[in-house]
DNA sequence: CTGAAAGCGCTAACAA
DNA sequence: TTGTTAGCGCTTTCAG
């Protein structure tokens, strides 16, 4: 003991057990074998004899130790942590789907970071950036407009990333989303084979490809039905009630107005009901609505909605497995996953037309 | 130029360029300044002179460095981050309050952490023990049933803790809620105001500190009406559409059933209306129904719903403002922050009570 | 205003 | 099976 000093907070280091954050050392100290030891108890190794795991777990718990991931991350290069963007959390479909990623996540050892772009390039920019900055070992992302591919492809360079829900055209990337291209042929054969001739595509903006091939399944089956496709029943518009609403509304001031519509969502198609109502029309009688997604509001809903069911909690989950594959295998070659939907069909597509109703 | 060695992979250490990640050393020789330096600009001091920032900065482009906050933690031992832990992102209301939650954070350097206990102290524990791994710099909370005082209160001495939506008792700790009692109190107002006489409470999981203050509320407003509390119109469940629809059955089978009730949340409420479709009864004619929350959805079931509107996005605001107060003020008292909320009067609750329908 | 030196808590060779 | 020795990339005194 050389107690040179006098000063009472100069005491031997390894005493300095205070209220200071307990690290690794401390429980390498306490149960008497070396720091490593310890890591590899951590780690669970089977190189540990069981003796020795034993003290070691004792001292961690009378310790009151926590894992310090950050530390250990510097070191191994790893995180443990992935980032999940999302365009809208608020979407019903995204919550479930988040939730499924979530369970994909589980069995793992990873931690999601999560991010929500209101589908904006500025916010999605500033969460990739905040992101990177937490070198995440795999991103999930929902791409928004204006995506750069450059950028993707730089980043995917340092990060495994997966696109969910939307892909980008010219990027070898892995991809889980619906098969959207069938989703609109049979919303729109459904309406077809119900007497509609004059059928609309409301919502979502041009550059989600999730529109773009249920707009393009929607084509095919006109085509097949030999209903030439007009672009005035096409109608642009953010996927959400309001922009349903403005939609359905845009489409009815035409002159020779459609008596059905696919809307590119259940938002959308809500709010396409409540347009249709707020000019005195009755949904799945006066008019046919179909949406997208079957979120746990569409059968609530009034008239309840026919709809093109997706599994978004499978999705979720499919994408966070691919993930981790992709973590795993790094250098693999991508792969691009395309879930079956189905039709799910309620009121408010109605039975066969009659007369269209003047307005 | 010293090539002694034959070996191309061991050029002098400084030339290691290759695709190896950026550091701030890179950034450091390449601007020709220490590295404290580079970590002045990175965090803004002004301590830095305006050539010699610019000149970082330009390395920084050129080279694309990226920060590396967990490094930084490390070292600062600040992560930068905190946990959000809700109990259903699923819920509208928690959809809307995380979205708050990012917005109140928008402002700050902080990214947050997601979690989704599903109402579960399994998962609740699961999750919490993970974050504390990544060292948040602080917590925000729902806490699930069976949360752990003593477990919260050695948290708090780490890392601040905030509840949100519930709150403990016996815990001197950061909340911020709704004024669940003044809500419980106008919603039943309300429907006395209507002319009803037996009014039922349903759903909710006895646990909650939200059920529990507006079933209080309830109870008060009968009080002042005359109207005895009946412990059997009470009911208790889960807080989903299915636990509103068991509860409305449960109270419409009895033999003096209710002719309105409160509703814990929105979600119980449309179960209600469900539940009371499903045996013939109107909602709003035959029933009045008032939930809580007023979540977008409310307004577009059948019949719109009355409900008692609480703000979720300023709520998640106000949390994510009280913690980062509190992260800058560890040691300043605990604040309990309730909001208003006010009634939304819409089609559910119906006009005055005529004979109550026999079922 | 800028630089040198030390070290945050952990893991990864390698040796014993 | 366990211990020793170096760092991972950053921040933080403390001098200049």
């Amino acid at each position: 003991m050389s107690s040179t000093s006098t000063d009472p907070s100069k005491t031997d280091s390894s005493k300095i057990t205070s209220s200071k954050t307990v690290t690794l050392n401390h429980v390498a100290e306490d149960a008497g074998v070396s720091r490593s030891t310890v890591s590899l108890v951590l780690r669970n190794s089977p190189l540990v004899a069981a003796v020795t795991r034993a003290r070691v777990q004792a001292s961690i718990k009378r310790l009151g130790y926590v894992y310090n991931r950050g530390a250990a991350s510097l070191r191994s290069q790893q995180s443990n942590t992935i980032g999940l963007i999302v365009t809208n959390i608020t979407n019903p479909f995204f919550a479930e789907l988040t939730v499924g990623v979530e369970d994909g996540l589980e069995e793992s050892r990873y931690t999601a970071l999560l991010g929500n772009t209101s589908d904006t390039l500025k916010k999605q920019n500033l969460l990739l950036e905040r992101m990177q900055e937490h070198r995440p070992d795999g991103i999930l992302l929902c791409p928004t407009d204006g995506t750069s591919v450059a950028q993707l492809r730089r980043m995917q360079k340092q990060t495994p990333v997966v696109l969910f829900v939307r892909y980008l055209p010219d990027l070898e990337i892995d991809y889980v989303g619906a098969d959207n291209v069938k989703g609109g042929e049979i919303a729109t054969a459904h309406l077809i084979s119900l007497g509609h001739k004059r059928i609309g595509f409301v919502g979502g903006p041009a550059y989600s490809s999730a529109r773009r091939d249920r707009l393009q399944g929607y084509a095919n089956e006109l085509r097949i039905a030999g209903i030439p496709v007009d672009e005035r029943l096409i109608v642009v518009g953010p996927m959400t009630r309001e922009g349903g609403r403005q939609g359905i509304l845009e489409l009815l001031n035409q002159e020779n107005p459609p008596t059905a519509a696919v809307c590119c969502n259940d938002l959308v198609a809500v709010g396409a009901m409540l347009g249709l109502q707020s000019v005195g029309q009755i949904p799945g009688e006066d008019f046919a609505v179909v949406g997208f997604d079957d979120i746990d509001e569409a059968q609530l809903w009034h008239p309840p909605l026919t709809t093109v069911a997706l599994d978004p909690h499978h999705l979720g989950e499919m994408a966070a497995h691919l993930l981790l594959e992709r973590i795993a295998k790094p250098k693999g070659t991508p792969r691009q996953i395309t879930l079956a939907c189905r039709l799910v069909v309620r009121q408010s597509s109605g039975g066969p037309v009659t007369a269209p109703k003047p307005q």
